[in-house]
DNA sequence: AGCACGCCGACT
DNA sequence: GTCGGCGTGCTC
């Protein structure tokens, strides 16, 4: 006998878990995870449409109890059928269970109830409903009576509102509607959230590199062909230009395009030029969105009503009924890669997106990740570059400043000479200037420097970081403690913190320069969405003379009175223990120096740090990706890093650190088992990095091999290894190519 | 979400 | 006693 699993299509948290149903004889072998079901539910045995997640032999609820499946639900192709196809594929790349890879495929899910917002309303007259209420309240339909008296003081109520806060059941409703009292209505008005009208504003001229482009994707697209395309453009070489056209050509030939943007950086300018061409064809994505709202962007997408969507990473999962272009741009930034589960990374998901759907897929990037740029140079991406600044201003000079020779000639400030003169020349000439502070991997932590004894969470891992002077606060926990005058260990009054924050870098600045005007941004001074902007409007408006940041800084904004970028610290992100340190630092370094000169005035750009002869370092400041790439690729053949080589990371994740220990150790031995060739290879199990976060204790091993279906094979082996095993507090997670380093 | 079941007040 | 609304809990 065989069983599925089986996920109702209908929407409620409560049901949102599996069903168990027998096979019939007729369907064995037709169905498969993924295939959509028709299911009879509930005591009525209604039937109800279901998404079969998963097939088993075993059965796993009381065996009387099963029912049959009712039938499959054929769906050629259908917009549905290509989701759940595209939810098949995460599930099998990245290892995750198939109902969270439908869970992340088919989002409105959740939001379906916001979503078709219904409301009540009136449809009887006053008196009516004022004898209906008397009748009620006579015969104490205490329900009743409650929804008639709103409805005598409102026009409409909200159907939430009603079984929500006064608490009436939908029979109650229904009966009453029956009675012919009130009607139910479901509004389903999209609300714009951001609203501009389309004008015809004359377009704006190509150059002869932009052109050949456009006119490369659209040729092969409507040749048929569904490809990839890299497109290498520095900063203000017009690829949103490009990015505009192609979509334009897309939608006139009845079809629809997706515009992927990193999480935060979508510039007032790149959507207005979207707006210019699509007007309200046009919808617009972003974190702030309600689920509703993002539903409603689905469901317009779903009809029809529009052509264009922009926004993060889950706007991949739009449903649009003929796609034919999916751009995504900056796409080496690492919010592409989903953090929760599946981690899916949104490059990958999109090419097989295309594929399905039989559309091109557009990449586009100043610096461009070594993944994507050694595919193109494999032939695997069309590869396209754009190397002219169309918006004028000068690529800024950039000179590297090495601080060991700083500290040999007596300089001991975080400020280096050159960059000290440079600030003062700027400050009296009433430009602007900004401090990037590259502090990944760099924790501020706080030590005794008596016994060197390190303040750490008790409940993570890690160390503390110091917080307004007097707390100690977890980043992964959010764990707070005040800090303690003298050493828990030894009592020294010495408990100091190795603080190089931006916090410090101000104060040191305004030492150096009385009343400078500064502004600071870090996760610190941008609690909330609007402080980002505020700060960033602030430096604008030229309310400060020194912008002091962190990577967040580097970021999208011209500001075209800044002459000056400082890098502080520019070899603090190489330090980490992770194969894409180079890469990080080497993108971060070269938006740094991008910043500079964005105006009329040239500009300068300073670059400290202790390795000045890094390739990275040395790559950034002249600006020059490719000799870049060529140290970086060789450093990932040797070390069979991705893109040449790939890695699986498999985590283990347990409140016991023995039960950890002995699964993690488990699996590696299960996973050395099915090694069977030389170059697939089996690092570890040992503790994470960070091994304890939040009383939760990490084990992890790696698996290496270039291929990477056979990482794949060994997921699928672990994975059926783990239902063997039965364990209930552990927590196992697969990550494919993994961004951070556990 | 929809449906049954069981509880409890009201009416014959 | 029985009728019927109303809240609770389950649905493979």
């Amino acid at each position: 006998m065989q069983y599925a699993d089986v996920i109702v299509d209908i929407v409620h948290e409560k049901l949102d878990r599996c069903f168990q149903y027998k096979v019939p004889e007729g369907l064995q072998g037709k169905l498969r995870a993924g295939s959509c079901v028709m299911i009879p539910f509930g005591s009525g045995n209604r039937l109800i449409k279901g998404y079969c997640v998963g097939l088993g032999e075993e059965c796993k609820f009381d065996p009387a109890k099963l029912k049959d499946i009712a039938g499959i639900v054929e769906q050629d192709a259908g917009d549905e059928g290509r989701s759940i196809a595209l939810a098949a594929w995460i599930k099998e790349n990245y290892g995750s269970t198939m109902i969270q890879a439908l869970k992340t495929v088919l989002p409105m899910q959740k939001s379906v109830k916001k979503l078709e917002h219904r409301i009540i309303e009136r449809k009887a007259g006053r008196e009516e409903l004022i004898s209906m209420l008397g009748e009620c309240q006579r015969k104490h339909q205490v329900a009743k009576v409650r929804l008639l008296e709103s409805l005598l003081e409102e026009e409409s109520v909200p159907y939430e509102w009603v079984t929500g806060r006064l608490n009436v059941s939908a029979q109650a409703i229904h009966s009453l509607e029956q009675a012919g009292a009130l009607r139910i209505l479901s509004t389903s008005s999209y609300r714009d959230p951001v609203k501009v009208k389309a004008s015809d504003e004359e377009k704006k001229h190509l150059s002869d590199g932009q052109e050949s482009i456009v006119r490369t994707i659209l040729e092969e697209l409507n040749a048929g062909e569904s490809k990839t395309y890299l497109i290498h453009g520095i900063t203000g070489s017009g690829k949103t230009e490009v990015y505009v056209r192609l979509a334009e050509g897309v939608v006139s030939r009845g079809r629809q395009a997706i515009v992927l943007i990193p999480e935060i950086a979508l510039t007032y300018q790149t959507l207005l030029r979207f707006y210019k061409c699509f007007g309200n064809r046009v919808s617009v994505m972003n974190s702030t969105l309600s689920p509703g709202e993002k539903y409603d962007q689905f469901q317009r997408a779903k009809t029809g009503e529009i052509d264009v969507i922009i926004g993060p990473r889950s706007a991949l999962f739009t449903p649009f009924p003929k796609l034919g272009l999916i751009i995504m741009d900056e796409e080496h930034e690492a919010s592409y890669k989903s953090e929760g589960t599946p981690k899916y990374h949104a490059r990958e998901t999109a090419r097989e997106l295309a594929r399905l759907s039989g559309a091109s897929l557009v990449l586009g990037s100043a610096t461009p990740s070594v993944e994507a740029y050694y595919r193109a140079k494999q032939g695997e991406y069309g590869l396209f570059q754009l190397k002219e600044r169309l918006t004028g201003g000068t690529l800024p000079e950039v000179e590297i400043v090495d601080l060991r020779e700083e500290l040999r000639s007596g300089n001991r400030s975080i400020f280096s000479r050159k960059l000290q003169e440079l600030l003062a020349d700027r400050l009296s000439k009433g430009q602007q200037s900004m401090l990037f502070l590259n502090r990944r991997g760099y924790a501020g932590f706080v030590s005794c420097r008596s016994c060197g004894l390190v303040m750490k969470c008790p409940h993570c891992d890690v160390a503390l970081s110091e917080h307004g002077g007097d707390r100690l606060v977890c980043h992964y926990c959010g764990y707070v403690a005040p800090k303690p005058s003298v050493c828990p260990e030894c009592g020294s009054k010495y408990v100091l913190g190795f603080k190089a924050g931006t916090e410090q870098i101000e104060q040191k600045l305004k030492e150096l320069f009385p009343g400078v005007r500064t502004l600071r941004m870090d996760r610190d001074t941008t609690g909330t969405k609007d402080s980002y902007e505020r700060i960033l409007s602030a430096f604008a408006n030229q309310e400060a003379d020194v912008l002091i940041g962190t990577q967040m800084i580097v970021k999208g904004h011209d500001f075209p009175n800044v002459t000056l970028v400082g890098v502080l610290a520019a070899d603090l992100s190489l330090g980490v223990n992770d194969y894409r340190a180079g890469e990080r630092t080497f993108q971060l370094l070269t938006q740094a120096v991008g910043r500079a000169g964005r105006g009329e005035k040239p500009g300068y750009a300073v670059i400290q740090t202790y390795q000045p002869e890094h390739y990275a370092v040395v790559a950034a400041a002249a600006q020059d990706y490719e000799s870049f790439y060529q140290e970086e690729i060789l450093y990932r053949e040797l070390g069979g890093y991705p893109p040449v080589h790939h890695l699986l990371a498999v985590q283990v994740f347990s409140p016991e650190e023995k039960a950890g220990e002995k699964l993690a150790t488990a699996l590696a031995e299960r996973a050395r088992k099915l090694i069977s060739d030389r170059k697939t290879l089996l690092l570890g199990p040992s503790p994470a990095s960070i091994g304890k976060v939040n009383d939760v204790y990490r084990y992890v091993l790696y698996l290496k091999s270039p291929d990477y279906q056979k990482l794949i094979e060994i997921k699928d082996q672990l994975e059926a290894c783990l239902t063997q095993l039965q364990n209930t507090r552990e927590n196992v997670q697969f990550d494919f190519d993994p961004m951070n380093f556990l």
